[in-house]
DNA sequence: GTCGTACATTGCCAAGTGGTTATAGAACTG
DNA sequence: CAGTTCTATAACCACTTGGCAATGTACGAC
């Protein structure tokens, strides 16, 4: 079936995205509102071309949408794709209890500016 | 925090393990029940040598647990890492209706066998 | 012991990844 | 216009990945 190999590269490249640090930091980042890659580089502590690199990983995943506002180019985060994903992680009846989460989430981001 | 250093080098093996399709297919193979190198090596239409590859970086990313019985040595799946990835995801606020969930998951595994 | 089966490991290759510096382009500023 | 700022692209590098065939190893059967 021709759908399947499409949703096979989407969840390749969804999951591929979010296998490196860099770019889940810079998501966990993007949930508090747009950035624009000057932003994201002073996080990341990488050079800017890097930095550049990991947005288009993550726009090509549709994690992201870019938006122009005159010479700045701000990246937002879309939730489809990891609407995707936690639909594939759910089909193996993974209940996450949602107090264990927001535990979890307030860790994560207290510690976030490592 | 030496600790969030981990947690990070886990969730790239894990996200990584989760972007390769052929790992994929194993994983939702693994839910009915362990599986053989020799049985998952038929599933994937790949020679044996990439299978084993494959059972590895499960293994490493935590997903899956070789138990011997004999010659044979069976895969058991392993929910912790997908927990850890859909804790990771419930940051961002996502939630899958569980219905939603369960309808997707039937589709995906009719279309299994491509 | 020898044979056969199941699996892992090795060696190889092409392609991809993540980083860098240097350069180019786009848009505002003066 | 020239200059500055923000971002993307190019070129390069070391390393990893995913595949293969060939070989090695571990175990049970005979």
């Amino acid at each position: 079936m021709r759908a399947q190999r499409l949703d096979d590269e989407q969840l390749d490249r969804i999951f591929a995205a979010l296998s490196d640090r860099t770019r889940r930091r810079i998501l966990l980042r993007l949930r508090s509102g747009p950035a624009t890659v000057t932003e994201l580089t002073a996080l990341a502590g990488l050079s800017q071309p890097a930095v550049s690199k990991h947005c288009k990983v993550l726009e090509e995943a549709g994690l992201v949408r870019p938006e122009r506002d005159a010479q700045r180019i701000h990246r937002i985060i879309e939730l489809a794709p990891l609407i995707r994903a936690a639909v594939f992680v759910s089909q193996f009846e993974v209940q996450v209890d949602a107090r264990l989460d927001r535990l979890e989430a307030h860790l994560q981001s207290g510690t976030d500016e490592e």
